[in-house]
DNA sequence: GTCTCATATCGACAAATGTCAATGGATGAG
DNA sequence: CTCATCCATTGACATTTGTCGATATGAGAC
């Protein structure tokens, strides 16, 4: 990609996503959810994300990925540097560590956006 | 691919995903989101089930939606059958059209295993 | 039966994606 | 300073994916 897309802000969707079965979406809607809905498509990044969510202080490095999804360092960092620039993580540089943490507020924004259709 | 992967079932989720942030996920948890979250991860997709919810009766066939979305009918047709293979949508024919509808229980699956880790 | 219409499938193609080995940067230890 | 460590980037490659035109299937209408 030419250059990469800007990074989704945790209150976007909040105010540009009317819910998928609420009424036809527009086009700039249904192009970000696609977005984060894809940073989701990959059974490594559901994992990643998951084990990020559940390690101490709810933040883990690259280091500590790598074995539990057995892929080689940069592989992770790639999937990691998708997810944050889907919004859905986030990467905070302290010393030598990159630590990474899960957006919740993204996950619920996105959780409203695919069922809060409810009559 | 050699063979096309089995549909998700409706309560394919509910039995088998435990949320996302709520501790790691096995490998076939992830793999079970990931292919339905790949499934909404294109904008053309997420427009369709848009206009599916959208259209009277909740359903719509190929011809409803191919003028919507500005793509072919051979595209369109593949789309909703990645949609279908996904569990997030139905097919049934009457007479010479395929109505499809979405599953809603599956959408709502979709968000309990993003956004029910509340603490 | 034939003909038409709605849809699915096939074949091809370009573009995007996941993966790794090799390399480059930046940080801290000595 | 040098060296080791953690991570990102690059370049390459195979696979997957989205798209279309052409064709096949299947269901009425006649």
């Amino acid at each position: 990609m030419p250059a990469s897309l800007p990074i989704i802000e945790p209150d976007a969707i909040a105010a540009c996503c009317s819910p998928v079965t609420g009424g036809v979406v527009t086009d700039a809607t249904a192009e970000t959810l696609a977005r984060m809905f894809k940073a989701l498509g990959e059974p490594t990044r559901v994992k990643l994300l998951s084990l990020i969510a559940a390690a101490p202080e709810g933040e883990a490095c690259i280091c500590d990925l790598t074995e539990p999804v057995g892929l080689s360092q940069p592989t992770v960092s790639h999937h990691m540097k998708v997810l944050v620039e889907a919004g859905l993580a986030t990467r905070e540089q302290r010393g030598k560590w990159a630590y990474y943490q899960v957006v919740p507020e993204m996950l619920t924004s996105l959780a409203a956006a695919l069922g809060s259709s409810e009559k």
